[in-house]
DNA sequence: GTTACTAGGTTAAAAAAGCAACTCGGTAAC
DNA sequence: GTTACCGAGTTGCTTTTTTAACCTAGTAAC
């Protein structure tokens, strides 16, 4: 289960980051529509069909680190064994989510992270793209929960409340607070967001 | 006439620079034989395959500084036209590496220049090889010169009197002078020598 | 005196990367 | 309105690298 050592995925990894990262610095310096995949390959150092062997779409150069977390939800769900509620184990792993300051919960301050947040929200054709990763991740969760309408809409729900906890913790911090002042306050949301969902 | 640009040759350029110097650190720090070219690849991060494919022998991971000279007596009497005796154009040429002080010449005290003419020359397999560089660059002086036994003789001599110099130099500096200080009695060492070849 | 290990060096197949030329849609020039 | 250009993404071919397996010579164990 652990992922392959040696040379090959060595290199691979890091023709991955470095693809990536030369993408978001270009991105957040000149804007996402005002840098072409050429821009970005000549600054990793590597060829055009090779960045898109990496990544499928110019938006995915900017996503991966959404698309990192896919199926994280459905994991947890499954993961969780039959001792304890789906719904409380997915409220659990968003309070960690939270005290550690995971920036896919909106509760992070870093200026890089906020820049990176409304380069994305700020993009249309991101944030679109975006929306398409949240429905995939929303039928893995359905299909954690089992099957048929019911699990749909839990997982449906779910995700909504989660996205609306994210959304509103970036909101505070947009607005000049800072992360450890505003996470009390996550907190109780996310509490009574997800006390209500059961 | 100028090499290829372009991430291909940029790319083996750097691999090429990555294993040398990976190779030169460790045989400085423990020693031509307790090093294994495993070592070596591992180092540089490269496989072992790819190391043969930049450099034929375990000895041509050091040589290769040499090794980039090599033919250089020879071209220098092939460029020198018809105007100006051969032996003359070499003087000029082993002057001007003199002058700014090559490491070929032996005329350099920097601490890892020295420190690698000791690795060479204290290592048996090293100075063989070396001495079979130093061969195919005498047969190409010959070439140079003409044929038969009087231009082989004259490449000879020539390059016996590089070699004796350069010692010579080297052995000065490393009982303990500086480059600079040895620099005018190498210029004369070289003016007797070669003056003594015609 | 076999056995086994190490180190230098090679081979063949498969993965990955580079390169150039291409498609396709948009848009600016004239 | 066609011509030309630019940017996203693709395709086919070549070059480079990894991988694992092998060869050979030396050498230490027992």
């Amino acid at each position: 289960m652990n992922k392959p050592t040696g040379l090959r995925a060595l290199k691979k990894e890091r023709t991955r980051d470095a693809i990536g990262d030369a993408a978001v610095s270009l991105f957040l310096e000149h804007g996402f529509d005002h840098v072409s995949v050429n821009d970005v390959a000549a600054a990793a150092e590597i060829s055009k069909p090779t960045l898109f062997r990496y990544f499928h779409t110019k938006e995915d150069l900017v996503l991966h680190r959404f698309a990192d977390h896919q199926g994280e939800a459905a994991r947890v769900v499954r993961d969780c064994g039959s001792g304890i509620k789906p719904v409380t184990a997915l409220h659990r792993h968003f309070r960690a989510g939270l005290d550690r300051h995971d920036p896919v919960t909106g509760l992070n301050d870093h200026p890089e992270v906020m820049a990176f947040h409304r380069l994305v929200f700020t993009t249309p054709s991101l944030a679109g793209r975006l929306t398409q990763y949240q429905l995939k991740d929303e039928e893995a969760l359905a299909d954690a929960f089992g099957e048929g309408i019911r699990a749909r809409l839990r997982a449906a729900q779910v995700l909504a409340v989660q996205r609306v906890l994210a959304r509103t913790n970036w909101q505070r911090i947009a607005d000049g607070r800072t992360a450890h002042d505003v996470h009390p306050e996550a907190v109780a949301d996310a509490d009574q967001a997800f006390g209500q969902l059961r």
